[in-house]
DNA sequence: CCACCGCCTTGACAGGTGTCAAGTGAAAAC
DNA sequence: GTTTTCACTTGACACCTGTCAAGGCGGTGG
């Protein structure tokens, strides 16, 4: 790099445009989280531009500065909710030296998460569930899933290797499983009833030891 | 019944208002029905009063002449919705001679389910989703829940005894992961995964093994 | 024959929705 | 200092929604 004018010129430009470039960004990601706080609290269904807007600092005519579109706005928002959901439980997994230790620890983590992050969690549950009847999110879906599904199937796996056993069922139904009990957990913990988060690390515990079998 | 006169007319008279009522009803039950097709070809969030009535042979100013409300016209629809939606598996638990042929039985009829009437369970995980914001039909969502839970117990505990085995795990969480396994093969069928019906006799089958201890 | 009533249609209403054009005020560029 | 650009607001539009009032049409009762 050289130091001429013009070209100090050049890279402070560059800087200011990187740095408007940021700043867009930053924007699209800060009104993407506000939409991810309006779908949490009232669903996709209900959900609106102007409610958005209104849980974020500025006016409703903003999104369409920073999004071309509804569905741009919300396939942002999704993306966004996709790096919040899924890292979870790994350092569990890392951490763990007995099979006893990381059934519980699992099972209490899962505990903590429905009663910490029941919003979010029924969000996942909504959006799964529109791609049932809708297309548009389909793919976002199906990738959530799968990285999910990893992620349960790291836990599982290694428990049953310091169990000194194999797990009995594949990937995805271990997951699949897993996420119907939680599913359950989260409609009852919703529905204000208490033992749900109480009773869910008797119960996943349960399920582990349920689908592992002595080598 | 009598034969003079005065009587034939009553008789008459109370059989025009009995069909005049059992007419108001059975308008009733076919608006509903229009209802449950609308819901279950569009979801819960997309579907409109003029939709409904499209898809019915009235206008939409009927569904007000038979409805108070929409809430009253979802309400009937899901009430129509359950009957249909609940009772299975139990003439398979009845006719069920062994375990094995129990288990392959009720695997086959999941599958088939899956896959004649994927429409109708879509919209029934999409009401339980409605119920995680909403509590207008969390009564109805937590009975029904209930009910599919029986549903799967009779089937799960009549396994075991063919097996002469025990059931490790509650009903409740029996129903939850199963109902996980059944939402994932729903998921993968909805999106032209030709493999979702013809695995998930195997998974149910896999479940049913791993949930159950010789005594 | 006329009046009435049950069943249904039509058309309108107020409110909410996504979308976008016009405008504002301040900061940046020259 | 003037002009241009950026970031945002305002207000409007066309459309859709649930709701309901007004009216029509056919059959029943008097």
């Amino acid at each position: 790099m050289g130091n001429t004018v013009s070209e100090a010129v050049e890279t402070r430009r560059a800087r200011i445009a990187r740095r408007q470039v940021d700043k867009f960004g930053e924007r699209r990601a800060e009104l993407a989280a506000a939409a991810l706080h309006t779908l949490a609290e009232l669903g996709f269904a209900r959900t609106s531009l102007r409610e958005i807007a209104q849980n974020s600092e500025f006016s409703h005519g903003v999104l369409h500065y920073y999004f071309s579109d509804k569905a741009d706005l919300l396939t942002e928002a999704v993306r966004q909710f996709e790096e919040i959901c899924v890292t979870r439980y790994d350092e569990l997994v890392a951490a763990a030296t007995s099979a006893d230790g990381l059934r519980t620890g699992f099972a209490d983590a899962m505990a903590a998460t429905l009663a910490a992050d029941a919003r979010v969690h029924r969000l996942w549950y909504d959006l799964r569930n529109q791609s049932l009847f809708d297309d548009s999110f389909r793919k976002d879906v199906l990738e959530l899933d799968e990285r999910r599904t990893d992620m349960i199937w790291r836990v599982v796996d290694r428990y049953a290797e310091l169990a000194g056993a194999t797990v009995t069922v594949a990937p995805r139904i271990a997951y699949a499983m897993l996420d119907g009990i939680f599913e359950q957990a989260l409609l009852r913990h919703l529905c204000d009833d208490d033992n749900a988060v109480r009773d869910l690390p008797a119960v996943v515990a349960n399920v582990l030891t349920a689908i592992i079998a002595k080598a």
